[in-house]
DNA sequence: CTGAAAGCGCTTACAG
DNA sequence: CTGAAAGCGCTTACAG
């Protein structure tokens, strides 16, 4: 089967039929949609997607655009996959296809995202690793591309994004170590620019200040977010002079870095050290004793996400309505044995 | 900038020999030629991919399938990332791009595929995850798609394939534990019926009987590939009465829920048991005793994948003469701690 | 070396 | 309810 001139031929009726009753236009006849709809499973004919959106000038195509540096690719948790159900969901309504764009990572990410966006493979963009000045987002909302981000930004002031409650997490946990007992507690913070771990560390030195507990810098552990950041952040931790009775991390592998260290000293997390770990990541989830975490569903946030970016554009923008441009996306504390015991009957 | 029009108003000249001028042709006047190129630039011009797709009947667009199932979110190790970079390295010679898509898992991926192929979104596809049985596999073939599979099947008799060197992979780890002693050898296999089990038992098989060592069903030790099926492969081997002298793994992440229940049991790695892992995984790089294990070059299969593909395409196919159809991938193996010891020093 | 024109496969006002 | 025609943005024979 080629094209809608072959199917029309077939049925002996006009292209232009064909093409409403195939798109659902309401003023075709019954019993000529029923052939038409027959006749296009029978002969495989689906239409030319070019042929589509030149003429309606649009691709009916949504674009995540993932970076594939080696740092992503050795440590990314599958975030995206995860994330990509959710914003699919959202986006079968429409008939909308979700495709993934990965920069190659010998190319300026900003160039590449421009260069999709000007041939039109895609209609709106998610973009992630956002950074604390990111052209994409100067470039994106110039050019009046429909996009969302994941992360905040310090570029331009008002653009949609969501992003992980940081700040919260931190919070919680701080509150919830304190209220066991812990008065020196550590943190790890990355040991990149990114805007995130300013929050984290802001939040955790305002919620040991709210118990009058004085702020030591010593205990910032600064780390590569990856597992062998846990590795090395359990190594630091064991060789501070007053060691402390516990500790937050700020990302999901390094949780298992920071066990295997610690077991390798014969420091039980859960005994001799309270852990809170960051995201519920599926390898986290097979720790022993079990991690407290934060829980986010994947799910949840790419539906979030969809929502978002469709309430920007004026297709779709109706179904969406009153939707924020901008959330804190919160995590939920899951206690588990990993900081489940009573510093007062330590030491 | 909205499109070639505009750009050839803008200058004063056809549309014609602005089309000429950008891509390449010959017969441009060099000067002319200069001045397109800069506005081009300038004005921020690239050509509107649908407009070309349609007039030259191809995308210029590869695509990636990737299955987006709850399995392979929780346990892949980024596998196709580390090979998208090979693949874009050899794309981009072409001016090709590589998009990946998702097939959401609610559909189902053949006729995702199809969907796909035929609204003509991408010019030829990488299909991955192959079954033994795979319809998809018949569909390209016939509708004369170009593609190739990262995968062995049953399906079809002749298509374009590189598949991992299971079999290679369990000769060479019993060759070596045999060399070192071993003469109780266990091994995993998937819990499913994919394809790979059976060659990496057999290869396994046949390994231990020309060392006239019997084959004993109850070391065959069926547990999901997966970290999880890792720990429970442990778990059921150290119930075994007579328990082996060393274990191979069939799949990268395995290694790190192995590790974790044996040292649980106070079972040291590669000095109570030898372990050989499968894939060199990030992750796997991590553990203590290192892990003895294969390398592989996800770039290399990318750049080997890639390559494959264009061969069978007819407007590359000159830039790659004399490839193979079909490749057995080989991993090397990297000696480690793991199995590091003298069987005969034991017991 | 350049321009004018055809046509890729669709959708959609417009007539009837 | 249906058909004929225009036109989306390109590339490419064809004339000149």
């Amino acid at each position: 089967m080629k094209g809608i001139h072959q199917l029309a031929e077939h049925l002996n009726i006009s292209i232009g039929t064909v093409s409403r009753a195939l798109n659902g236009k309401p003023d075709v006849n019954e019993e000529t949609r029923r052939r038409v709809l027959a006749a296009a499973e029978e002969l495989g004919y689906v239409a030319n997607q070019s042929g589509r959106s030149l003429r309606q000038g649009e691709t009916k195509v949504i674009g995540l655009m993932i970076e594939s540096s080696k740092e992503t690719v050795e440590n990314a948790d599958n975030f995206f996959l995860g994330v990509t159900s959710g914003l699919q969901s959202v986006f079968a309504r429409h008939k909308l296809d979700l495709l993934m764009l990965p920069c190659p990572s010998d190319e300026d990410p900003h160039e590449y995202l421009k260069r999709m966006v000007a041939r039109r493979i895609v209609d709106a963009m998610i973009i992630s690793d956002t950074q604390r000045v990111d052209r994409r987002i100067d470039f994106l909302s110039r050019a009046k591309i429909p996009f969302v981000a994941l992360g905040r930004s310090l570029s331009a002031s008002n653009f949609p994004w969501i992003d992980l409650d940081f700040e919260g997490v931190a919070d919680h946990a701080v509150e919830r170590l304190i209220s066991l007992g812990h008065r020196r507690i550590a943190i790890t913070a990355p040991s990149s620019e990114a805007n995130l771990g300013y929050l984290f560390i802001d939040s955790y030195r305002r919620a040991l200040e709210r118990h009058d507990i004085p702020f030591d810098p010593t205990l910032v552990i600064r780390v590569k977010s990856s597992e062998q950041g846990g590795y090395q952040a359990a190594h630091e931790l064991l060789l501070l002079e007053e060691r402390p009775t516990a500790v937050i991390l700020i990302y999901e592998l390094m949780a298992i870095g920071l066990y295997r260290r610690l077991m390798e000293s014969s420091v039980m997390p859960g005994r001799d050290l309270a852990v809170i770990g960051f995201r519920d990541a599926p390898r986290a989830r097979f720790l022993q004793p079990s991690l407290s975490c934060f829980r986010i569903s994947l799910y949840d946030l790419g539906v979030a996400l969809g929502r978002m970016l469709l309430a920007t554009m004026p297709a779709y923008r109706d179904f969406y309505p009153g939707g924020e441009r901008n959330i804190i996306w919160p995590l939920e504390l899951m206690p588990g044995e990993s900081d489940a015991f009573d510093v007062g009957a330590m030491v």
